[in-house]
DNA sequence: GCATTTCCCGACCATTCTGATGGGAAATGC
DNA sequence: GCATTTCCCATCAGAATGGTCGGGAAATGC
């Protein structure tokens, strides 16, 4: 029912990348401090996100991590699947028969994670940071 | 991520007692029967279920459970949110501000969150029933 | 008054998931 | 060859999940 912190932090360091100038390498100490997260714990989320397609490293001195593809290519919902598996999976194990309803029980679930599925495939970074923006702006006009 | 097992077993309950006869109630034993569904656990839920205002119940000799309102007026989500207590809380927890795209990706969250929200309280413990029956149907066809 | 059935606790348990932490190997740049 | 930085695996504590068990109180029907 909950988005994984693990997942949560994917997006923030994601984010943090897309925010950068393009081509800009980022070091996992940068990013942990900029986004708040536990070093090595983000060790393992960028390890993911670059096995996943969405990041590309550097090893070494003056190593670090970009992302691979334009914010705009990249969908929150991709990120989100990458680490957590699947998401909003609220009909995964539900039987489709059994007992009176189960098919329909299982239907509708499937199509409210469809839905989300979509609304978040749909939403890149840069949407996402676009958003941003436009929340601040509106918040200095009031 | 996902939907509790309680909450899947107070959904089959719920759909039980929805097919059976209007007016009849069904006893705890016979419920676990026919929803597979272990007895003690069962009764905690149905109880949770009964304070959250959504069934009836009758003690003693020929007692039991029947829903309190017409299965037309009743929603899935409801039924999910009494258990659960909330239903896909995607943007639970995540912070509005932080780090570049905080807000964007909350509110991004939040969307997803309302979305599936107004689907499966628009989606009626009737309805379920029908769509299962529709599918039925379908399958005969076949 | 007796059987039945819900009500309502509270404790316990096994397994899995989550959110990390630690240590070393392997690139890379100088 | 040395510092740096990513790669990668192993482990771990604590919480959540999905139950189980037991027992007593309170309705209700006969």
């Amino acid at each position: 029912m909950r988005i994984s912190k693990k997942a949560e932090y994917a997006l923030r360091a994601a984010l943090i990348l897309a925010a950068a100038a393009p081509g800009r390498t980022l070091q996992i100490q940068e990013l942990a401090e900029s986004g708040t997260i536990p070093v090595k714990f983000l060790e393992q989320i960028l390890l993911a996100l670059k096995n996943g397609g969405l990041l590309r490293s550097k090893r070494g001195v003056g190593g670090g991590y970009q992302l691979d593809r334009p914010p705009r290519s990249i969908s929150v919902g991709e990120i989100i699947t990458i680490i957590d598996g699947s998401l909003s999976g609220l009909a995964q194990g539900i039987p489709t028969s059994g007992f009176p309803g189960a098919a329909g029980i299982h239907a509708c679930l499937e199509q409210a994670d469809r839905r989300t599925n979509d609304l978040l495939h749909s939403q890149s970074l840069a949407d996402v940071l676009e958003a941003d923006r436009a929340r601040e702006l509106l918040a200095f006009e009031i």
